[in-house]
RNA sequence: GGCGACGUACCCAAGUGGCUAAGGGAGAGGUCUGCAAAACCUUUAUGCGGCGGUUCGAAUCCGCCCGUCGCCUCCA
């Protein structure tokens, strides 16, 4: 790899050089959605930041395998062992198959990733799909001790493995003087978390198991899964702050018990969304579905919101604030549309070992933004530094002399492989004019409407057509060059 | 109660020992324009929650205080 990068780790607390377990090569994992119901903006921050970092690894040399669940069985309400599975209590409530709202949920889920230019993990498990491999599991545990089982239920004994807490810095002792629910009678401990449960009847999810019918814990799935795909040790995991403790921590415990071996390098965190302050969330109710949120603002402007803080950050979400990152947005869309109108566009790659510094200085700003990248993944120096580089190209661009052809398709090239394939900040639909001809030829001749309106002097007539064109999204700029159009929604 | 974060301008948000505290939005002035829009230029924190301390030097390290949030029950 040409370039070192540092990541923040959340098992030591500090930023660590990035060495994959092999050379060019990562494995990563993060924690995909519990499908029973719309996605919110938090989900919205997670997967888009860690769609950047999987880009970001990728682009500079990387093979990535990218393996993000879908979880649609055992995770529970309120409490993690009295409570009902989440999508069975929806399926309940509609009448319908458990597979149903798993269905429903999951393609809702791949729409909005979507449109919010997130791209698909090359794989994505579900949970139901591997119960066998999650049985497996649960048997070497018991075998070796750390897990045992009691009335059909398996639980995962926290005293046998010394370094539970190691991620989330807790002790076992805290967390028992920390449990006010009484001690179930089937539980050595009750720090003890569930790997099986025991179907009850009327149950509708449930597979048959060494102890009885039953259907998994919350958090063998992951164990079970990542390692599966990734391996036993693996270099990255990440997922929701949230989920550090328990359900990461049990992860750590299940996965290391069973196979002696470390589980993952590198623990990455992403913090959360907040609303008025508050952390959002599908319990708490407080939650912006992803789909309201499309109504009111286009999703590369929330991606682009998104990324103008650092994954690492709290993020509260506004109006207000996502409306700013909107206006800030539209300077980039407005010079990749310059500089495509100006026969910008091109398929060329830029070389980013002999890049110019006139007249823009795209050496020095790549070297920043490279910079910002490879420190944990700083989306917001980065985009500062491209913010930057907009500014020379506009002063360029607007500057006397014509720039030659293949000096635009450098610039073209440049932002649309920073800003748009590794931050995926380019709306897809930039274009210079619109897609049907004879909707240009039209706007054209009221164009040529006003301007012989303007030569005449007649101002009037001139205002109104550029105000009514603007009333259908299409706004009038006079340049030096003549008068352009362009699409604003 | 235990553990962990955070508090930077009107708003959002980088910066974690040392040039003039990034970038975006908003505001003000200017260039261009018939007027706009877009773009560019100038400008808006002698200051980084407060008070002490360490240091030649701190937003950045340490202590205390105030405030906010997260985890400890499900959550990205």
């Amino acid at each position: 790899m040409k370039t070192d990068i540092q990541i923040y780790n959340t098992l030591s607390r500090q930023k660590e050089k990035f060495v994959p377990v092999e050379k060019d090569k990562v494995g990563i994992y993060v924690c995909g959605p519990t499908v029973y119901n719309h996605s919110h903006i938090g989900h919205g921050k997670s997967y888009v930041s860690f769609d950047v970092i999987v880009r970001f690894l990728r682009f500079i040399g990387y093979k990535v395998l990218y393996v993000q669940n879908i979880t649609d069985v055992g995770h529970l309400t309120d409490n993690a062992d009295e409570g009902d599975d989440k999508i069975e209590k929806e399926a309940r409530k509609d009448r319908v198959n458990p597979m149903e709202i798993v269905e429903v949920f999951m393609r809702s889920y791949f729409e909005d990733m979507d449109r919010l230019g997130v791209e698909r993990p090359n794989i994505s498990p579900r949970a139901t799909g591997h119960i066998i491999e999650q049985i497996e599991l649960i048997k070497a545990l018991i075998s070796k001790g750390f897990a045992y089982e009691s009335k059909g239920n398996v639980y995962f004994n926290v005293n046998k493995f010394k370094e539970y807490g190691k991620l989330s810095g807790r002790k076992v002792e805290d967390l028992m003087s920390g449990t006010r629910e009484e001690v179930r009678t089937d539980k050595k401990n009750p720090a003890d978390f569930a790997l099986w449960k025991k179907a009850e009847a009327g149950h509708i999810m449930r597979w048959p198991s060494p102890w009885g019918e039953g259907f998994p814990g919350w958090h063998v799935e992951c164990s079970a899964m990542s390692m599966k795909y990734l391996g036993s040790t693996f270099d990255i995991h990440g997922g929701g702050i949230d989920n550090q403790f328990p359900h990461h921590e049990c992860e750590i415990a299940q996965s290391e018990a069973a196979t002696g071996k470390p589980f993952v390098r590198y623990w990455m965190h992403n913090n959360m969304v907040t609303s008025n302050g508050m952390k959002m969330s599908k319990s708490a109710g407080n939650f912006v579905k992803l789909k309201d949120a499309f109504k009111k603002f286009d999703p590369v402007v929330l991606r682009f919101f998104i990324l103008q803080s650092h994954y690492r950050s709290p993020l509260d979400f506004s109006d207000e604030a996502v409306s700013g990152a909107g206006k800030g947005l539209e300077r980039l869309t407005n010079v990749v549309r310059e500089l495509k109108k100006h026969g910008g566009e091109n398929d060329l790659q830029p070389d980013f070992d002999n890049l110019p510094e006139e007249p823009v200085d795209l050496k020095r700003y790549y070297g920043e933004w490279l910079a910002a990248m490879s420190d944990d993944f700083n989306t917001p120096l980065a985009i500062a530094s491209l913010f930057e580089m907009l500014k020379d190209v506009n002063s360029v661009l607007a500057s006397e002399t014509l720039l030659p052809a293949d000096v635009l398709k450098l610039l073209y090239s440049f932002i649309r492989a920073l800003a748009g394939d590794v931050l995926g900040i380019i709306p897809g639909d930039v274009r210079a004019a619109t897609d049907d001809t004879i909707q240009d030829d039209l706007i054209n001749l009221f164009i040529k409407l006003r301007s012989d309106a303007r030569t005449n002097r007649d101002f009037a007539f001139a205002d109104m057509i550029r105000t009514e064109l603007l009333s259908m999204g299409i706004s009038i700029e006079d340049k030096k060059d003549g008068t352009s159009f362009r699409i604003t929604r």
